[in-house]
DNA sequence: CACCGTTGGGAAAACTCTTTCCCAGAGTAG
DNA sequence: CTACTCTGGGAAAGAGTTTTCCCAACGGTG
């Protein structure tokens, strides 16, 4: 009957040392062990196939090789970036990633977060902007803080209400960039898909793209912010809803790539040509967008290098004060589907 | 000194009863327990915050809550629709899912999985089609084949020579069908961009492509095959040394759609207007470049239900014969960017 | 009322490692 | 030559669960 793996105590009988010493000559620890010895065991281990139980290193060490990284939605290219440069930190340091998704429930990270706890991670990295509830995130930060007294750290990106290292876009800057560039372009009457009301993100790329507006002495019609989901649907909603009351708006802005790319299926769908009757404007630069034609003007984001910074922040056990803040500026990327307005 | 979390003896011993009883509790065992016993053991590891160890309940069980996913590149959207489906599937079953990227490399690919050898993972789902090296492919099946000892499962996206359950698109058949509507379209002359020489995806969808030709009565001049990489880039760059060369085709297949992507712009960058000036196909549906204009004429792939299915096939444990194989039909999709050609 | 089967509780072994502690032997200094 | 310090090996004690095995109590049958 075969079981199917070998044990340490097998490979430790089969050289004809302890178990201890197998253990010592397996994971290089501090203990020295004699050549003649080392070399027995390490063939041993070979010649058997063996292969350590990852569990019982876990429970004995009480410290496992497990990352997490938590996303709204692993197909969302925004979220998939941000994963591939958390996945190459990890693979990096020999850690295997556990990705769990959240679907933008509060109570499916929470339950994740106490699974990566449960399973003893090092350290978890949670991406995507929270909502701007006060009551989940006092959930979520209890688990956080419970999961930091077992030893273990978390990053965020792009959030920073919460008491834990933080990478953020600099949303604020770079949505204000945007609007200089478009302004100096020639528009000044502009209308904005904000996206949801609620979400921290959304919210600070509105912001910032209005502060712009009122320092150049332009105002932002309230007619002219519209709310919607954070997705191509709900850009393209948004847009239709837009145009459906009318708008003087010679731009639109919409807070993100994909919902920048509804709005132009959405202007297309009612004969309208982009930027020649509207131009507009999104934000992040997801890769795959970046063959739309129009090709879109945006403000670029470096999401992989984001996510990789974060995987560092979370990863640097050695750090131990308040919660540090990497802000990443965004570029503005000047293309096609926005032009000076004409007169 | 608080050690950051609360043992199930310390549950046991706050509400007063044997360490057996308080697990038999907290796991729903076969065992009966008392309703009072039963309460007071609820009470008392809400109270303490009980959260069960994870790898310490993996080692006596000898069998862990980890479902494995591999993947080439989390970036790519192809695969991060596959991953939204397996993550879907794995998250029903209250499974934790570790990712896993290999970059193309074969290696990488054995590493990841003896690392989930190590953890005990219940199953594992492969992705992404593999080179026709026979050398790595024993490699890897002789891991799949310890895997399986050990009682883990493992199921294939896209790919058939491993002895493993499947899920694989029929490329073949996919491919024929496009060339039909091409050919019913009008078309008579063809290039293809075949991606690598040897990677099987690209390699059935060549054929399928080029049986369907024939089978209609046309040639396939060799000139017009290319050979690239399996990428945007890759397209573009096949492209313009398709282009460079000359070619008297009137339709252009790329095996992939990212490739179609690529060379959609690299042929505007040469000034040529798609589909009037050469119409051009591509193959999978990604979602993101739903709205590239022109829009793609492509083969309409489930992605994300494939992934959920083949987390089905590797989760079906009651399953002991011949690996099964389960065949996704593509659906042709008639967009923009083909047209029926000039005479 | 004796016997038997069932129910529910607990003690303890098992799972596979890591690490502490102890010990023998070798080397070194006084 | 003794005493002391290293060095490297092994026995055994954990780490936190699950599960087997044993036992007491109880209810029903003849």
């Amino acid at each position: 009957m075969d079981p199917g793996y070998v044990t340490l105590e097998q490979v430790a009988e089969h050289a004809g040392v302890s178990l201890a010493t197998a253990s010592r000559v397996i994971n290089g620890s501090t203990r020295q062990v004699s050549q003649r010895l080392r070399e027995k065991v390490e063939a041993s281990a070979h010649e058997l196939g063996y292969l350590a139980n990852a569990s019982a290193q876990t429970l004995a060490r009480n410290s496992s090789s497990l990352m997490g990284l938590v996303v709204h939605d692993i197909a969302d290219p925004y979220f998939s970036q941000i994963a591939a440069g958390v996945t190459r930190y990890a693979e990096e340091l020999g850690l295997v990633l556990v990705l769990g998704t959240t679907n933008r429930s509060t109570q499916a990270e929470t339950r994740i977060i106490s699974a990566l706890r449960s399973h003893r991670a090092k350290a978890i990295v949670i991406a995507g902007s929270r909502t701007t509830s006060e009551e989940s995130d006092a959930r979520l930060a209890k688990e956080i803080e419970a999961f930091g007294r077992q030893g273990g750290r978390v990053a965020l990106v792009s959030q920073a209400t919460l008491p834990a290292d933080t990478v953020t876009p600099n949303n604020h800057s770079g949505a204000a960039a945007l609007a200089q560039h478009l302004v100096a372009q020639g528009h000044r009457r502009f209308a904005i898909l904000a996206g949801p009301p609620n979400l921290r993100t959304a919210r600070e790329r509105l912001d910032g793209f209005h502060c712009a507006l009122s320092a150049a002495g332009l105002e932002l019609a309230h007619h002219n912010v519209v709310h919607g989901d954070f997705t191509r649907d709900g850009g393209y909603e948004s847009t239709r809803r837009l145009m459906a009351l009318g708008t003087d708006a010679t731009c639109l802005f919409a807070v993100n790539d994909v919902m920048a790319t509804g709005a132009i299926a959405a202007l297309r769908a009612m004969g309208k040509t982009v930027p020649e009757d509207l131009s507009v404007a999104g934000f992040d630069d997801i890769p795959t967008l970046r063959d739309l034609t129009p090709s879109l003007t945006t403000v670029r984001l470096p999401l992989e290098e984001m996510g990789e910074r974060a995987a560092a922040l979370a990863l640097d056990s050695d750090h131990h004060g308040e919660p540090r803040v990497v802000s990443v500026e965004g570029t503005v990327m000047a293309r096609e589907s926005t032009a000076p307005p004409r007169n």
